[in-house]
DNA sequence: GCCAACGTTGGC
DNA sequence: GCCAACGTTGGC
């Protein structure tokens, strides 16, 4: 039996690397993530996992959904220290992005590590947290 | 542009 | 091993 999917949410400033970047290069390798506990998270991935793509400071919206293609190998940006990248490539644009205000007035969001823990990158998003993300967007996978 | 939250560093 | 100082992130 294949293990459930597991389901993610990676954080990027879109004037460092936007969705449209993500979807016109067709992959992204996720280096530079220089924090342990979303290292650890990258980590964690499997090929197959799906991902939120969000896009901080200006936007501060969900945009779109990743899909895992690469597990956690040596980021090859890492001068020193041991430290993790994957790969993704885009899946779909959400039909309307979610903004986090949305995510904010959403009880059934209450829990979601963006909200609570705003500076990581990288966090672990519940099966259910990703449906409910995905129908304030009107989109299915 | 400011500030709060958090992680890391370094002195003791 | 503690804690103050500092740097970075990200929301507002």
């Amino acid at each position: 039996m294949p293990k459930a999917k597991q389901h993610w949410l990676i954080k990027q400033e879109p004037s460092t690397f936007s969705w449209d970047d993500f979807v016109a290069d067709g992959k992204a390798q996720w280096d530079g993530v220089r924090n342990y506990q979303a290292r650890n998270n990258l980590r964690a991935m499997k090929p197959g996992d799906l991902a939120l793509f969000y896009h901080s400071v200006t936007g501060k919206e969900v945009v779109g959904i990743a899909r895992v293609v690469k597990e956690a190998y040596p980021d090859p940006t890492a001068v020193e220290g041991d430290w993790s990248c994957v790969d993704f490539q885009p899946v779909k644009a959400l039909k309307t992005p979610v903004p986090l205000a949305a995510i904010k007035a959403e009880k059934r969001l209450a829990n979601l590590l963006l909200v609570r823990h705003s500076r990581l990158s990288v966090m672990p998003v519940s099966a259910a947290e990703f449906a409910t993300i995905l129908e304030l967007g009107g989109t299915k996978v």
